[in-house]
DNA sequence: TAATTGAGTAAGTGATTACTTACTATCATC
DNA sequence: GATGATAGTAAGTAATCACTTACTCAATTA
């Protein structure tokens, strides 16, 4: 069976048994674990994996070293056990159901598109550190790749398309443009706003209060940036 | 003297005398020093700064371990080596020239901006292992961030700024929104295209021809994804 | 040609790494 | 009150880390 034709409990399962993944979220953490959680996760988003050692994250926790291995077998162990469960909810229809709920408003798509814009800045920005773990190990973990490729992305992209192609019947999205050129620009935007923001370039890429730049955002992606002078070139009159 | 305030060239000199960096690119480089730069770049791009071994960097470029000492002073003064020329070549007006040409020529904004993104596309993807390592620990490393903050957004930011403010007294593009939503706007639509097409996730977010994509892009950024069911609902109207 | 210099390296250095072993303390169950 | 089972840890382990020392050799300079 090849990598990327594995289901998302196919594949959980196996990390699970490679790493020692518990899955069972019901069985509550001891106090110790949550606190090596807590720590790791800062060590890891403020060092990266390769640079946080486990003694490090032991110390912040205020356990001993070995109480780590006790529990998560290995460093890697602790890194999925850190990212796994957060991948988990995004991917479930659990974190999904507030796009859909948006998406599916009978309300103009300007209004529509800030509030979606609100929605996701805000889940991004409240889980900064781990968003930033992930996106980071990514680059580096074959393994979490895969997974927010196969499927976070693609629920992501089911929901989206799906939206998008309704839309277009209805005449409230322009139909001479792919699917996935509209979801894409969508997506670019939001992270453009959110990389400007957090990390890149605040000051002069994002200069006014949240509310105000979310409004313009949902104004741009859809109307464009095109002045009176430069609206008749489009492909689509 | 505030960290933010040294101009690029006290801020050169600056890691050159930290680092031991070697800022007369004239006097060439030994074989193995080329080498050595070589085979750095695509560890760290691999593995990530502190993922890679000095080991593994000496091994892969076919010299002792002691021969990166030698010219680099320390592993950081080798990334820096790698890493710094290569800033400050975009920071320089040489390679910012090409973007001012294709932005000053006569034409509609349509063809302006396919170019200039087909002109980045291509400078990035020429580059990526570079430019994956400056993005991935600009994030761990404060000198880095702070030149490409300092340095490379600042001068790209007044060349664009600059003609997005004429454009818009031209009635070339919309005078109704601020100048940097206009310019963030416009660099998201192009990062979103390098994230999908590179890292994220290709396959459904990138599905045509590169010059295809690059015709939407442009077609985005100026029009929107209105259709005429939502065209009325802009403020600008 | 004697002296100097810079490229290059073999063989280390102590510190730190991820991880183990062998142990104690606590607590529920039979 | 003996028996596991689990949580926790002190004190290791071998391997690897970034970096140094002390040297050779070839080319240049005086």
């Amino acid at each position: 069976m090849k990598e990327s034709e594995k289901s998302w409990e196919e594949w959980i399962e196996w990390i699970a048994q490679d790493y020692g993944l518990n899955l069972d979220r019901q069985d509550r953490e001891t106090d110790k674990q949550k606190r090596i959680l807590e720590a790791a996760m800062h060590i890891f988003s403020e060092r990266g994996f390769e640079g946080a050692s486990t003694s490090a994250i032991a110390h912040r926790a205020g356990v001993a070293e070995a109480t780590i291995f006790k529990h998560y077998r290995s460093k890697k162990g602790l890194l999925l056990h850190l990212v796994i469960p957060a991948i988990s909810k995004v991917a479930t229809p659990y974190l999904l159901q507030p796009v859909v709920k948006i998406l599916d408003q009978d309300k103009p798509l300007d209004e529509l598109f800030h509030e979606f814009y609100a929605n996701r800045v805000n889940l991004v920005e409240g889980n900064w550190k781990k968003v930033k773990i992930i996106l980071v190990e990514s680059l580096f973990q074959p393994e979490l790749r895969e997974a927010l490729h196969n499927h976070v992305a693609k629920a992501f992209y089911e929901v989206a398309s799906d939206r998008i192609e309704r839309w277009k019947r209805e005449g409230r999205v322009r139909d001479d443009l792919p699917t996935h050129v509209i979801a894409r620009s969508i997506l670019s935007i939001g992270i453009g706003y959110l990389l400007a923001k957090n990390k890149a370039f605040p000051g002069f890429l994002v200069q006014e209060e949240e509310e105000q730049e979310l409004v313009w955002m949902a104004d741009v992606i859809l109307h464009g940036i095109a002045g009176p002078k430069e609206k008749g070139a489009s492909s689509r009159d």
